[in-house]
RNA sequence: GCGAGAAUAGCUCAGUUGGUAGAGCACAACCUUGCCAAGGUUGGGGUCGCGAGUUCGAGUCUCGUUUCUCGCUCCA
């Protein structure tokens, strides 16, 4: 990371170039919450297609589908996430560890037991189990613990937090009338739109084991620590994929798919030093997850999870048979035998890959004793791929000068500039990462030529008008990272 | 969530013991300009994150609050 020691350098870009905002800025923002502008929803969308090309349009046996982001309350119960994150936590101030407020009060009734106060154990049992009828569940549980000067068991002290729940999950009303009981939750994942639907895909588009489906969208989680930029949101995207395949041919599967996805990123023009994938652990695992890795990329906050890579058996779809009470089976045909598929999933977060993609683009280079900063992305990537200028703001340059770009309009996303000198324009498209600039000039008029101005070593090279199109999409084609 | 620090123009920053708000870059217009940001002239833009307080007077001191950064914590 020779070029780029803070994130701070890209926050700055972000925003003096256009790429990315802090939401609701003018009312002094909203934490961990981030809007894209015009720069950055091209480069965010660039991003978007090629992974959905990649997955859906190169593989026969992947389908995409576009669920949406409420979903049936139930769908969390069987996911595990309203379970595992309802519970209610308290904390000791002194030590700063964390506690489950009714395991505390449980281990104090053992304890009461233990020393034969059975009356006490008794009434504090009754009030514990009894508890959320008095006041909320919060406070009752609060009460229990104060009133009984109940001490944190590693300190000894008894110094504690209010009691709080904490839940990933945003909450929200569902129907104008509804209470707050009834409530939906925006997904905390997209990977459950997929498995609820996994039998209409089945049923009505001609897939079979092994295949995949192919998701992008919105997922939100009310993380209780959410920093550094885009790369931990409230509100972020997902891009994931879940590939349903016959048990026991999960584990080559999951390899498989692990080095795709590696080499994914390596494509998209990302330098192989920064990636590499890291095993999680055994027992470190989720709960859902028989085998997982990330894909991570050397920011400059350190190396980080871009992407997951999850062998996730067959717990979901079993969660789903049997929360839902519909068959989640699959007949196999070829091996003549009912079983309900294990899922590899790939998830990958697209904000932090446009973190990612704009980190490893970012160079500052010493040019005559002059400072350029360029970002070197892929040219497939580039919010702008094309600009265009007259050499200087005369009439006749001007003309064929919008003539080039309008043709080029049709199949890049094209910029005409002609404010200021010819290098400050240069200079100006390089921090926005475009990789191709077309300059029309005087010589040019006379022999119906243009210059072609790389970004990434600067050079140029004199074509003729109608076979521009032409060296741009060799440009595009045969570009490497350096 | 805890602790520490920070917040002044679009960006990067200066602002003296409290006394009328500054620079560079960027931006706009015109001129200039024949290929790599640096020419000229003119111009727009800030109630100094927000809200209180102390004071004759607050960018500056005090308190609260929001946001960001770092460390811890957490992370399905």
């Amino acid at each position: 990371m020779a070029n780029l020691d803070s994130l701070d350098t890209i926050v700055s870009l972000s925003k003096a170039r256009g790429f990315i905002f802090q939401s609701s800025e003018i009312y002094g923002g909203l934490s961990a919450v981030y809007d894209y502008g015009p720069l950055g929803v091209e480069l965010k969308r660039n991003i978007r297609n090629a992974w959905w090309k990649e997955m859906t349009q190169r593989h026969e046996n992947i389908v995409g589908i576009d669920a949406a982001i409420f979903m049936h309350p139930k769908v969390w119960e069987a996911s595990g996430h309203v379970g595992g994150f309802n519970d209610p936590m308290i904390d000791d101030k002194q030590s700063k560890k964390r506690y489950r407020a009714d395991m505390l009060i449980e281990q104090y009734i053992l304890k009461l037991e233990r020393d034969g106060k059975t009356d006490k154990a008794a009434e504090l049992q009754e009030l514990l189990d009894t508890s959320g009828t008095r006041k909320s569940l919060t406070e009752d549980l609060y009460d229990i613990i104060i009133e009984n000067e109940i001490k944190s068991p590693d300190s000894g002290a008894f110094d504690w937090t209010d009691v709080r729940q904490f839940n990933l999950m945003f909450k929200t009303q569902f129907g104008a009338t509804s209470s707050e009981e009834d409530g939906v939750y925006l997904r905390p994942e997209t990977a459950q739109g997929i498995f609820v639907n996994y039998k209409n895909v089945l049923d009505s588009s001609r897939v079979g084991v092994p295949f995949g489906i192919a998701q992008t969208g919105k997922a939100f989680r009310n993380e209780v620590v959410a920093r550094q930029f885009v790369f931990r949101m409230r509100e972020f995207e997902q891009m994931e994929m879940q590939y349903f395949v016959q048990p026991g041919t999960d584990e080559e599967a999951y390899n498989e798919w692990l080095s795709k996805r590696l080499d994914w990123h390596k494509k998209m023009g990302i330098r192989s030093e920064n990636l590499r994938t890291a095993p999680h652990p055994e027992d470190k695992l989720a709960h859902y997850a028989r085998a997982a890795a990330d894909v991570q990329y050397q920011f400059p906050i350190g190396w980080q999870e871009v992407e997951g890579i999850h062998n996730r058996s067959d717990f979901d779809l079993k969660q789903h048979q049997e929360f839902s009470g519909k068959k989640m089976e699959y007949f196999d045909q070829r091996a003549q035998q009912k079983y309900i598929p294990y899922v590899i999933e790939t998830s990958i977060g697209l904000d932090r890959c446009t973190l990612m993609v704009l980190c490893d683009a970012y160079r500052k280079e010493e040019v005559d004793g002059d400072t350029r900063v360029v970002l070197k992305m892929h040219p497939e990537l580039a919010p702008v791929q094309v600009g265009v200028f007259p050499l200087v703001k005369k009439p006749e340059l001007q003309e064929v000068a919008h003539k080039v770009a309008d043709e080029l309009k049709e199949d890049y996303s094209v910029q005409y500039d002609e404010a200021g000198s010819i290098g400050k324009r240069y200079r100006r498209l390089d921090e926005a990462g475009t990789p191709f600039c077309v300059t029309v000039d005087f010589d040019g008029l006379e022999d119906q030529t243009v210059t072609i101005r790389y970004r990434d070593d600067m050079s140029q090279a004199r074509v003729s008008i109608d076979r521009v199109a032409e060296v741009i999409k060799d440009g595009i084609k045969g570009w490497k990272p350096e």
